[in-house]
DNA sequence: TGACCGTCTTTACATATGTAAAGGAAAAAG
DNA sequence: CTTTTTCCTTTACATATGTAAAGACGGTCA
């Protein structure tokens, strides 16, 4: 579980012995390019870290088409949180974009060790609120800010995103289509 | 406190004497009509149950457009939460749309009090869990929904929210210009 | 090497929606 | 009750951006 010390350190410290507990509950899975991590409509029981690789999360409106919502490069934590907390059916898909390497953990079980131990209930609570400001940030640039800026943003965000990422994928979640991504990128470069 | 109980209820059950240590935290403030409850640029210290009345969160862009994001009904918790999270100065504006009676406490002794009590600390998981819950569920009906389908969604959630708050307030809501929204507002009568 | 497939760009066109301004209705002020 | 202000609607117009389709380019595989 390469890097999964320091990434739950952001959350706040914990014991070693609690560490080592929540380590317990993972086991690691391979998934290739295109694979599914979560899809429509199942009830999500797992949660994961995501050691290796880019997921993108996407919904799917009613006639099919795919709005892609948010980006995972390594190292992060993926699931379909908001199908855990509710425990409806999942909406968000998550899809690889590369070959990943994933440790998968019931979400159940993390729920047992939160209630075990104030510490984990505490990482838990900074996780949450983490979420939380990312979607708020999200929220916050998409109205305040035009595609080219937040493309922008996008960009210093994940430096590598644009040798990494289609460019439909990127456009998508911008909130525009291809052909207007295609349109600034040429007007960018000019400038 | 009128509500405050129950409100707390939402996100868990906790002993009576930890929701009394909660209480001796919180005083009683009245504001009028289009006071401000959080203000840009300051740090925020604060946070705040409604008890009665109306309060919209705004953003304000480089040239001083504003955009609502958010109404608040009352009972629900108030506060300009991501300043608290990050100490970073505040964004997110919220103004009384009506006159208001909030209950206010120091983020510092809330916080103070998860320490103390894990139970507490599993409210504060689980409030941020659901603003979480809030904050996708506004991005995914951004994407999946034109300003129609949002209109109608936001009337189901507060019904009575035509009679109590400005168009204008309501379009910058749903992303739209006010102009946009009449002429919604015009076909929906007809149809 | 040549054909194919996936991706990005470009063009042409249609249209939804924003802006600005004016008129009218309702609410607030006096 | 009258005046003033605020808010909502409507019109006319400009334009940004989506859709659809075609072209270009590179990579992959036979």
């Amino acid at each position: 579980m390469k890097g999964f010390r320091e990434y739950v350190k952001k959350f706040g410290n914990i014991k070693e012995d609690t560490f080592t507990e929540l380590k317990t509950n993972y086991t690691q899975i391979h998934l290739s390019k295109k694979e599914l991590f979560s899809s429509e409509g199942e009830y999500a029981r797992k949660v994961g870290f995501l050691e290796k690789g880019i997921i993108r999360a996407f919904i799917r409106n009613s006639e099919g088409k795919e709005y892609t919502k948010q980006f995972f490069f390594a190292p992060s934590i993926i699931g379909a949180y908001s199908s855990l907390l509710t425990n409806q059916p999942n909406k968000i898909i998550q899809e690889t974009l590369t070959n990943c390497t994933i440790w998968i953990a019931d979400y159940s079980k993390i729920e047992a060790l939160y209630a075990r131990h104030h510490e984990m209930e505490r990482v838990g609570r900074k996780i949450a609120e983490y979420y939380y400001l990312e979607k708020e940030r999200n929220l916050v640039e998409m109205a305040l800010f035009d595609a080219d800026k937040r493309y922008s943003l996008l960009k210093e965000r994940f430096p590598t995103i644009e040798s990494q990422v289609q460019q439909y994928h990127i456009a998508s979640y911008l909130g525009i289509s291809p052909t207007q991504l295609s349109r600034i990128r040429k007007k960018m470069q000019i400038s």
